[in-house]
DNA sequence: CCTGAATCTATTGTCAACAATCTTATTATG
DNA sequence: CATAATAAGATTGTTGACAATAGATTCAGG
């Protein structure tokens, strides 16, 4: 998923380690994240947890007190379908129009690979799996565009969407179709066109967010705080 | 400008500085920032400033490379006109609506105190205080829907935004023009019409955006890099 | 029993020393 | 002279100890 851990440097592979323990609900939103304890379990200094702990806080997935603690964020569903799947909407028709010109068969064939996962966790009604498959599939486009200041961007805005849709399996009721539209999605890109493309992107990401919204009422409160 | 600078805690407060340096043309584009150097202008270890250094990685106005160095961010035009102000407008008409609705007298007394400063700067032709005044004005706005989120995630895009376009003083030649914009734009929010009031802001910035594109051909190696 | 001051505890903030890594300069070798 | 091994220098990465702060607890005085 994430572009940045490198070889060594610790920062990122517990960045990278708190925020898979966020995304598989080990860690809930408004639970303590305490530096010391995250020092113990993976045997560092606190030092490097801190940077860490910086990082997550500047993608939204952390919200730091000075001097008191830090928490799992609380993010609202108006936050998720007002704003940040809208800019999500901007950052991916950005890099599919700055990509789309470099694309050849081998990443089709990578977008290939991804549709058929897609489809075999759709088969096995893996929801968790599913999720994951399908921002594999974005994440290609992003990374496409080859350009690191997007991809930052878009991983950063894309885990707070993530984040609040684990509280809420919103598109588990028909994954068959979800796939489907993933095809005829790749179908439009295969086509060659990329105003095409592109508009049916911004449709398919729009379409998305709408159901989900139609879906959820509003539930803010997805956790309590837990000691 | 920031909303971080909590009484305390050193990081914040040298982010703050590094970014004025940076915004002041001390510290341009492809310069290389040593943490060692920072930490001994401003009497610190090192720990603080590694964090702060963090915080601007994440904000896009530094760009740090594992075991090696870590220097100001260059960012093309491309990503400013074709990125990063479509999310500014997404951000900032996010913003409005939400804050709308609470805006009172004192809200508009602080425009109108924005206004006259943009004025003035405009008549003395002092570009970097209008430049200043200019993003007040729309911080203000970002403000008023007291969400920490999208005030974190406007700052952000703004920085870059910032960055950009201090090396090329593409609206020094008509102040006056743009004055009379915000003006016009005060006046819509005034009347009380949210749509009205988006519609106009979006205009405003798009228009702006557009005016700014026209100007620069490509100007992509704005500084060169200094040892 | 209440209230506020003093104390204790959990946690984050800061520091200085040491380790690891990359780059560049130097030297040995054919 | 070219080139590969090696050493030196600069810079970032990591650590453990100590300091500062906020919140909870205890306890004295009314």
């Amino acid at each position: 998923m994430n572009v940045n851990v490198k070889k060594s440097s610790l920062k990122y592979q517990i960045a990278e380690a708190v925020r898979k323990e966020i995304f598989r609900g080990v860690l809930k939103p408004g639970d303590k994240v305490t530096e010391t304890v995250i020092a113990q379990k993976f045997e560092v200094s606190r030092g490097p947890v801190r940077e860490a702990m910086q990082i997550l806080v500047m993608e939204g997935l952390l919200v730091s007190t000075t001097f008191k603690e830090t928490r799992v964020s609380q993010i609202t569903t108006e936050e998720v379908t007002d704003l940040l799947v809208p800019m999500r909407v901007n950052l991916e028709t950005f890099a599919l129009k700055k990509g789309f010109p470099s694309w050849n068969k081998e990443l089709f064939q990578q977008f290939d690979d991804i549709l058929e996962k897609m489809r075999r966790a759709s088969i096995f009604d893996d929801l968790p799996l599913f999720n994951d498959v399908d921002i594999q599939f974005h994440e290609l486009i992003v990374l496409s565009s080859k350009m690191n200041n997007v991809v930052h961007l878009w991983e950063s805005i894309l885990n707070r969407i993530r984040l609040h849709f684990i509280y809420q399996n919103s598109l588990s009721d028909d994954l068959h179709q979800y796939t489907e539209d993933h095809r005829v999605l790749l179908d439009s890109f295969k086509s060659g066109d990329v105003d095409a493309a592109v508009k049916q992107l911004e449709d398919h990401l729009i379409k998305t967010n709408k159901t989900r919204a139609e879906l959820l009422p509003d539930l803010t409160n997805t956790s309590q705080n837990r000691e």
